[in-house]
DNA sequence: TAAAATGCATGT
DNA sequence: CATGCATTTTAC
């Protein structure tokens, strides 16, 4: 040891270390050392910045007199820990801890106000219990990054109330007024909301909005993008004083973030919209959370513990009593489920109405060809749909032409009908892979030999193509001399002018028509329905919907799939809703989420192994078994699989406990690389 | 990045 | 098997 002169420290080494940590740090800047201990609540609870889960917990310091007016529940602190100074967050003042050992004092305060209410601070332990993550990692995705002259900027006038608000565009909804009526008196009425073809849903949203505050609460409304964001946005200008809202988006710059951000925790902007993250704001008093397009995967936050907008807004609202409002064009098994459970009600127009505001609706017949080949399929259009093009074209309006996004995984199907080849064991997507004969489960890897289609007895599979296409090109073609537009990708159109044109846009990208489209030509329907996803039927019948209500009532849709499918019978007769009680009555019988919960556990082999043999898994558990999955991105390269729990609905807060303990002893023990655990992964597959 | 706990070689 | 020093672990 000491022949390895380079190993060990020379004596002139170890001076000038000790230097360069005076100049660093001198003497003054120091806390004193003769510190004493606030004179009332002396200790300070606090959660540490830390993302090591077996430090997810309570640490206690003693607050120095001298910080005993900064240091409050919710304030940021800095705190020597384990020897560093880090980041913390008072929970709590105290009058004693209830820690043996010898206390540390608190090193110092960060700001001067606090980033915490009571509300969001128990909101954040509920979401890093019910999502397996820890409460720092929660904290990350809510509380955007101080920016101090964001807090030292002269505070902003609050905007008084407003009057309450036209109830005419909610009457068109059996108990819609009656809804409004309750938001604005301040009852927690929570609600599913499917809004008929053509609603201008943003200005229902600004109503809402406009009704709580008008009832002296405040007002949290999620959307799935900025585009929507901007939409809402308008429409709350429409009706709300300026400087009544605010819009927070991740777009915005770390100055503006934090100064929007800062005036909705002081309370002075009493209603927020915003994208997911906006779920988490600190509203004061919340009177209404409202959440649009429920289904939309964007709601789904790619970072740990990865919770999704619509089921934080749902806590949110039963944890606060603030009402709720879940509201799109389709509607989600998970939204059905609120419904179906009594906690939600419906609010639906009446048949009536919603026979006035749907366009009529035209499913083509089956064809094997159209499906392989777009360019085919454009070509070979069915007269219906050249004639429903034709007819917009000439009266002046615009044609929404929906086609399928890149990028779908290939999966197997029914050779006769098409139904998604499901394994016999866990019900997981049956997939050919690689060159291998037989197919195997995506989820459980076990291999299905003697596969039989349940609806038709069919033994043959056939792998279901999917591709993008040239069909912009083929389009202009078809119609020459017409305007044609495109909205895809990182080029996405908000609107369109009015007048005739030809708009070729992928699901989520259809700009809106100001006088509404004559007619959508939903060409993406296999490519839609053959992913082999839990949700693909959901998800067709979302973006179709999502497209048709962009229709005029007396335009024409025309979707690109066999009107014998459950799933286009739901958009033909227009009923989202039974289609998600059909769709939830599905998962229930597959055990699948909402109906259970279940978690992914995504890393090496090893650690996967570990991670597993380490959780005390409640006893309903069941290891649907491990597949190898693509590296995500991020990780370090090498084989990584995917393990797959599942429990009954009422034990996933027990599954997600056991596997956060489990995450924490192996942190503890600095053993093995990470493992990502995602409670009800959005893809199954 | 501080203190405590643990590990390890050395000398009696 | 105490002692001194280095390394590892804890975390208030």
């Amino acid at each position: 040891m000491t022949a390895d002169g380079a190993q060990a420290p020379s004596l002139p080494g170890l001076v000038a270390r000790v230097a360069v940590r005076r100049a660093v740090r001198p003497a003054k800047d120091r806390p004193p050392r003769d510190r004493q201990p606030a004179a009332t609540l002396p200790v300070a609870r606090v959660a540490v910045d830390s993302p090591l889960p077996h430090l997810d917990r309570p640490f206690d310091y003693l607050v120095p007199a001298e910080l005993d007016e900064a240091v409050r529940p919710g304030s940021r602190v800095r705190v020597r820990f384990a020897g560093r100074l880090i980041d913390a967050w008072v929970l709590q003042r105290l009058a004693a801890s209830e820690h043996d050992g010898r206390l540390s004092y608190l090193e110092r305060g960060v700001g001067d106000e606090p980033v915490l209410t009571a509300e969001t601070t128990a909101l954040f332990r509920t979401v890093a219990d019910r999502w397996a993550g820890t409460f720092a990692d929660v904290l990350r995705l809510a509380v955007p990054p101080r920016h101090a002259r964001a807090e030292s900027a002269a505070p902003v006038e609050a905007a008084a109330a407003p009057a309450p608000p036209d109830p005419a565009g909610w009457a068109r909804y059996r108990a819609g007024a009656a809804y409004l009526a309750a938001v604005r008196a301040g009852r927690g009425v929570r609600a599913v909301w499917n809004a008929v073809p053509g609603e201008d849903w943003p200005a229902r949203i600004a109503e809402v909005t406009q009704a709580t505050l008008a009832g002296g609460r405040g007002v949290l409304v999620v959307v799935p993008d900025v585009r929507d964001a901007a939409r809402v946005d308008q429409a709350l200008q429409a009706v709300l004083a300026k400087g009544a809202h605010v819009v927070l988006s991740a777009d915005l710059g770390p100055e503006a973030r934090y100064r929007r951000w800062l005036a909705v925790r002081r309370g002075t902007v009493r209603a927020v919209l915003g994208t997911r993250a906006a779920v988490f704001a600190p509203v004061a008093d919340l009177g209404l959370v409202v959440i649009w397009d429920d289904g939309d995967d964007l709601h789904a936050e790619p970072r740990a513990p990865y919770p999704h907008a619509r089921d934080v807004a749902v806590l949110r609202a039963s944890m606060t009593g603030a009402a709720l409002l879940v509201g799109g064009f389709g509607r989600t098994a998970e939204a059905a489920l609120l419904v179906e459970s009594g906690w939600a009600q419906p609010i639906v127009a009446d048949r009536a109405v919603l026979r006035a505001a749907t366009p009529r609706i035209v499913a083509l017949g089956d064809d094997v060809e159209l499906e392989r080949d777009p360019a085919a399929r454009l070509a070979r259009l069915p007269a219906l749909a050249f004639r429903a093009a034709r007819t917009a074209l000439a009266a002046g309006h615009p044609v929404l032409v929906q086609v399928p996004r890149r990028g779908y995984a290939p999966a197997l199907a029914c050779a006769r009908d098409r139904t998604p080849a499901r394994c016999g064991h866990c019900a997981g997507p049956l997939a050919a892979t690689g060159r291998q004969q037989v197919p195997s489960c995506r989820w459980c890897g076990r291999p299905a030999a003697d596969w039989r289609c349940p609806s038709c007895g069919e033994g043959r599979l056939r792998a279901t193509v999917v591709g993008s296409a040239r069909t912009a090109e083929e389009l202009g073609r078809a119609f020459p001399g017409v305007v044609l537009r495109t909205s895809a990708g990182d080029a996405v159109l908000a609107d369109i002018p009015a007048g005739p044109a030809l708009v070729v846009a992928t699901p989520g990208a259809e700009p809106v028509a100001p006088d509404g489209y004559g007619a959508a030509l939903l060409l993406d329907g296999w490519a839609l329905l053959s992913r082999p996803d839990l949700r693909a039927a959901e998800e067709a019948l979302r973006r179709w919907a999502n497209a048709a209500a962009l229709v005029r009532g007396d335009g024409t849709v025309i979707v690109g799939a066999d009107a014998s499918l459950p799933v286009v019978q739901a958009l033909l007769r227009w009923d989202p809703a039974g289609h998600a009680e059909r769709e939830l009555a599905d998962r229930r019988e597959l055990h699948f989420p909402p109906v259970g919960r279940m978690a992914a556990l995504i890393g090496a082999p090893a650690d996967v192994a570990e991670l597993l043999s380490l959780s005390q898994l409640p006893d309903s558990a069941e290891e649907l078994g491990s597949v190898p999955v693509a590296p995500s991105r991020g990780a370090q390269p090498g084989e990584q699989v995917r393990s797959l729990l599942r429990v009954p609905r009422p034990d996933g807060v027990a599954l997600a406990e056991a596997l956060h303990a489990a995450a924490a002893v192996r942190s503890a023990r600095k053993s093995g690389g990470p493992v990502r655990v995602v409670l009800d992964p959005l893809e199954l597959f």
